[in-house]
DNA sequence: TTGACGCCCACACAAGCGTGTGGTATTGTG
DNA sequence: CACAATACCACACGCTTGTGTGGGCGTCAA
């Protein structure tokens, strides 16, 4: 795992009042806004801490530009995978820390990408229940063995692509049903590359 | 759905070029940035366009702040969710969207949140499969029927929470598995509020 | 003790910026 | 036909903005 800086209190207190400010107002704060924020009474002093920022590696700054201060994205938009879990820890342990759950392909989707709401519990074997989201890659050819999303007669439906006897076949995950024969009839409209399920 | 008006095909241009702006450098453009893409040689023929985009329901912008140009609906952190998918489309049609995959409880997590690699096959009845990722949010009470993180003698293990007969017990999704009573050796570390799967 | 660093300040400048006020021309609709 | 909407233009005003240049004080390792 790379070693990040360290960065001072204060220095979190003013990278999180960027992150707050990207996150609610989905425009990141003028180097005036900060200072008011935090009482400086100088811009200068706001301007020391977005250099120790950039060269700790938290954040991008475009010279001459209103606002221009971007969030790295790998201190940012990920959360720790832990490998094992220890009681009462009020923070996370390092050495836990297994490695990280990079969301940067949904954040940063185009697109192509796509979520779909799962209808029906054709999948239940594999893990995909019904009302799951599914991130789907706009893609019209697939391999064996990935799940996809198929287009039959204008309806959509998730299901693992096999081949059998020449023939390819979207097989369900639950014996209920039976696999449909791949023809004309049947558009591949791309590939599932992540499962979401939200409990409330 | 909510109906939008309709915008020309113009407008669409430089909505998209806001868009694009916004997705990619993480910034709205100013209005001049937008005068010079287009190559308007006046600012105020942007600032119809923005009026327009405004009075039709597409973006909001703020008085006397720079690049203070947002976008309804669609915050920077969002994915579509489609109701239903259509062949061969480039591009998504506006009216397929059923609204928006929010990712800013996964993006912007503190400390509270990390994420767990499913060990096992306990909960492949509720479509928990080895491997998977549980999105956790660390606290030590939880109701009955949630899907929780306990932790059992110093291992860590996904269950819903159920009540029987005035006790309470860690219910795997998986006949082969039987129920454990929660006593003084069980601990709740935190509540599964989202499951996350990847392909390659 | 020197120097790097963190943490603050004052003041200034030029460019950037949203906005105001006035146009012209074309197109579509009731 | 009148009227609204669309699609541009010119020019100016004044606040906003990032940046430059200078300084101070404390801490901590070399």
């Amino acid at each position: 795992m790379v070693e990040k800086q360290k960065l001072t209190s204060k220095q979190k207190d003013v990278l999180k009042f960027i992150y707050d400010a990207i996150k609610l107002n989905n425009l990141p704060p003028t180097v005036r806004e900060i200072a008011r924020h935090f009482n400086f009474s100088s811009t200068g002093t706001v301007r020391d801490y977005l250099k120790a920022l950039v060269t700790k590696g938290y954040i991008k700054v475009s010279a001459n530009k209103s606002r221009a201060i971007e969030l790295i994205r790998e201190n940012l938009f990920s959360i720790p995978i832990l490998g094992n879990v220890q009681a009462g820890l009020p923070t996370l342990a390092v050495e836990e820390i297994e490695g990280y759950l990079n969301l940067d392909s949904l954040v940063f989707s185009d697109d192509s990408t796509f979520a779909l709401r799962v209808r029906g519990d054709s999948m239940v074997g594999a893990g995909i229940m019904p009302d799951d989201l599914v991130l789907v890659r706009r893609q019209n050819i697939a391999q064996t063995g990935e799940t996809i999303v198929a287009l039959i007669e204008d309806e959509a439906t998730v299901k693992s692509l096999q081949r059998r006897n020449g023939d390819y076949y979207l097989e369900p995950a639950n014996t209920n049903y039976d696999p449909i024969l791949v023809d004309q009839n049947v558009s591949i409209i791309g590939k599932v590359i992540s499962v979401v399920r939200k409990f409330k």
